[in-house]
DNA sequence: GTGGTCTAGACCACT
DNA sequence: GTGGTCTAGACCACG
């Protein structure tokens, strides 16, 4: 799991958005168990309450649910976390759409910008 | 000039974002007179402190400049402008890639996703 | 601390100054941890808001840091430190010469003056 | 006349100094005539009314005074002269000495300063 | 309790 | 009426 957070929101939102990504993406299955608040805490260091409080928040939406004794555990309902998936990435392609065209580009040249820093990042080897 | 404030991250960040869209989307030009902090303040529904320091801080970074009591100017630096619009853009573009690759999208299915949300937002009207 | 304030100038450019002398001057070392903005601003008889914002700007020039939550830090780069103290000396010794110039004083004259107020002030103990 | 403005304090009161420096350096004698209210304001590029209230300041302190409808004249008390002189001169060791004092500097290393500022500033041309 | 942000309302210097 | 500064008092995220 990464764990990249800014000073710029909450951390306990970006905590969200980042354990919501490992859930969308596969990296957490559906019905894994999640590692405790204190591991997962350690891991992104941050403080365990901070922590807690993003896993309250989660477990209010459905996607992780909380077996009394032994653990945190992701949702098995695997329609709501493809819905979850797309509701975001329509969600972040609104708020780039948004910038861009603020910053007065046309939609197909942030398509080109894009592939341009597509091309820098995975440079595809020659034969 | 479009106001959209959300109260996720700080109001005054929000403020220099959409200033600075402004000036680089060409909606300001070099050189132009902004008005006058109450009004900015008023426009946007904030308070004017909150508008002067989101312009103190544009002015620290040389975009707008304040003659003392006639008012702020946009800069006539008009390569500046234009180096803060493409790093602008680039980071947006850095920033929704990432945020895609997170969710377990290609670049080219969050390309096509940009397509579908422009094609949504402007149909283009059948000959 | 010493916090010596005149209506003269803007209080948090004084509060600026004084901090870095006493940042300077060895009174506060390097890593320290400074008291917070509301006990400085007690100190100081102003408002916290007027504290937070000198402090603010010396957070920008580097030479404190603020640790989220447990509070703000002289940097520990010495040399910065070291290069400011000159800086500022520098300054104060060229805004003096050029004022006692204006006023017809020769450098020899200022430097006797100098020497005559240094006198007053700590009168040396005979035998 | 030499003006030297910043914006850092008020600007009236700093027209108020540098013609009390022209006078006290002899450079406006006693008696002399003051240009007009809207010369110096020229020469100062300030607006004439600020130039106004320093020259009205002056007045009131008896160091100008006006003939009714010839103009403003340097006062010819020169024992007052004399007197703000070193009341100034006075000030600025002061100031300076304190700032020093400030910044962990003793008396000598402030004069040694003030000796290297002024070598660099005139050199002595040799023999 | 810590830094950070925000609002409301005031005063000042300058044109 | 312009930018700039200041106070007072509030709320938030975090530990």
């Amino acid at each position: 799991m990464e764990w990249n957070l800014d000073s710029e929101r909450p951390v306990y939102l970006q905590l969200i958005e980042q354990i919501q990504a490992g859930i969308v993406s596969g990296q957490y299955q559906p019905g894994d168990k999640l590692p405790s608040v204190r591991d997962l805490a350690a891991q992104a260091m941050v403080n365990p309450n901070t922590m807690q409080k993003a896993l309250a928040e989660l477990e209010r939406t459905g996607l992780v649910f909380s077996q009394r004794t032994s653990g945190r555990y992701i949702t098995t309902d695997t329609a709501m976390i493809q819905q979850l998936r797309q509701r975001q990435a329509m969600e972040h392609v609104a708020a780039f759409g948004e910038r861009m065209r603020l910053l007065g580009y046309e939609t197909e040249e942030a398509i080109s910008l894009i592939r341009q820093a597509d091309a820098l990042a995975k440079p595809k080897e020659e034969i």
